[in-house]
DNA sequence: CTTCAATGTTAATGTTTGGTTAATACATTA
DNA sequence: TAATGTATTAACCAAACATTAACATTGAAG
């Protein structure tokens, strides 16, 4: 019985960093494509069906942003991560814009890296839904189901969520333990990111907290600047 | 004349839960096939016909998902269920951080699985034949006969259903303790979806909750902006 | 330590959706 | 065509929601 190794696409202009990750990711299991820029990273995209996109933001002729949208013209789904230099906040916004998943500044640990592509592989995968029963969550002693929209509580009535607390507390499950960065929230959940709909996921999050309440080792923390955290004490 | 038993296909990758499971499912008279791996399910797959495919969403080598993708391209209709025992913590960051899988499946709760089962198989089976096969249904302490447009409560005269409130109740109970998407209902039942329609289901529901009154714990829920719900409390 | 930006929190607002009752329209058949 | 059962439309109110506003608090950077 063969292992079927998940496709990555990387696309990276500096060749000696590439090598170097091309082969740490093929030691970790990884099928990895390798192009050396923007145009040659399109044209691998269209021929082969990958499961995530690892794209260099800087780089001549066609960036990564550049790249980044004409890929998910082609598909809505797959997994883009970028890779930058900078730690612009700007940049990182506009990587959320066209559609990416996450974001990493280089240097950067290559541990970080692969927990990254693990995660984001697993959400992927948790989005895609059949028949499935996967709208369920456990969080804490909570139990969501977001399809039916509540939240429940052992010995309590279940709490009937709106739409938008819905979303954002599966969003928050999704990543549990881990950043859920505001941008991505934004503009997945609210299409849009500005400072209203920024305002407005606060005033949410303030009312997931008021659910939250009843099991004491559940908590919303913020990270200044980047988003949240649903974190659940063991 | 024997019904034939449905064909269930299980992957699960733990062998030993695997053959308590099948054991469980084949004592409720299903015709259960297991497979220990991705591989193996999606060939024992492309063999038979089968009538829901059970797959477990952590197993070596091709996970549930993949695996479901793969049955998805061969064939739209077949119901899928994912078993996802462990919570999305250990799904997602388990995965990479050390130590070995502490596989302490969480206490699998066998009952619900076969409800699961039971209501997608007859939902199915209602959409395929929606004319026969399944006109009775008991909500409760009710008992409804689509076919006659009858409503009975013990101890009480039967109530007479007209056409739209029968078809109502009938496709609420299909969808029991499950949300019924008014869309669905309108499009199916009204045959059109508009402004008015719309009103006019709610006229029925209104007329429908009068009916099961007299059963506290039947109750049809609404799940705001999505449809209803007919909750039964157990 | 000061200052500005980000976040926390509560309340007010405006809009959409749903609940309910009654009036009206439609259809069937006696 | 009158009687009856049924379906739609209307009208009005209540509940649910999302947004915006206003003000308090916290955090980060100089």
């Amino acid at each position: 019985m063969e292992k079927e190794p998940k496709k990555i696409l990387l696309v990276e202009d500096d060749q000696n960093f590439g090598a170097i990750l091309k082969d740490y990711l093929m030691l970790n299991d990884f099928d990895v494509t390798l192009a050396k820029n923007g145009m040659e990273g399109f044209e691998k995209f269209k021929k082969e069906n990958y499961d995530l996109c690892i794209l260099d933001v800087m780089m001549p002729y066609k960036d990564g942003y550049t790249l980044a949208k004409e890929i998910r013209e082609k598909n809505k789904e797959v997994p883009i991560v970028f890779l930058t230099a900078k730690t612009m906040k700007e940049d990182v916004l506009k990587g959320y814009k066209v559609g990416a998943d996450d974001y990493l500044n280089k240097p950067f640990d290559s541990e970080v890296l692969l927990m990254k592509i693990k995660a984001i592989m697993q959400r992927k995968s948790a989005e895609v839904k059949p028949e499935n029963i996967k709208f369920e969550f456990t969080i804490g002693k909570f139990h969501l189901n977001s399809k039916l929209r509540f939240l429940t509580f052992p010995g309590k009535e279940p709490i009937k969520l709106s739409p938008k607390e819905n979303e954002l507390l599966k969003m928050l499950a999704l990543y549990e333990d881990d950043l859920m960065p505001r941008e991505m929230a934004l503009t997945k959940i609210w299409r849009d990111d500005n400072y209203f709909t920024s305002r407005s996921m606060d005033v949410y999050i303030a009312k997931l907290r008021k659910y939250l309440k009843l099991d004491e080792k559940v908590e919303i923390l913020n990270v200044h600047g980047e988003g949240f955290r649903l974190a659940i004490q063991s």
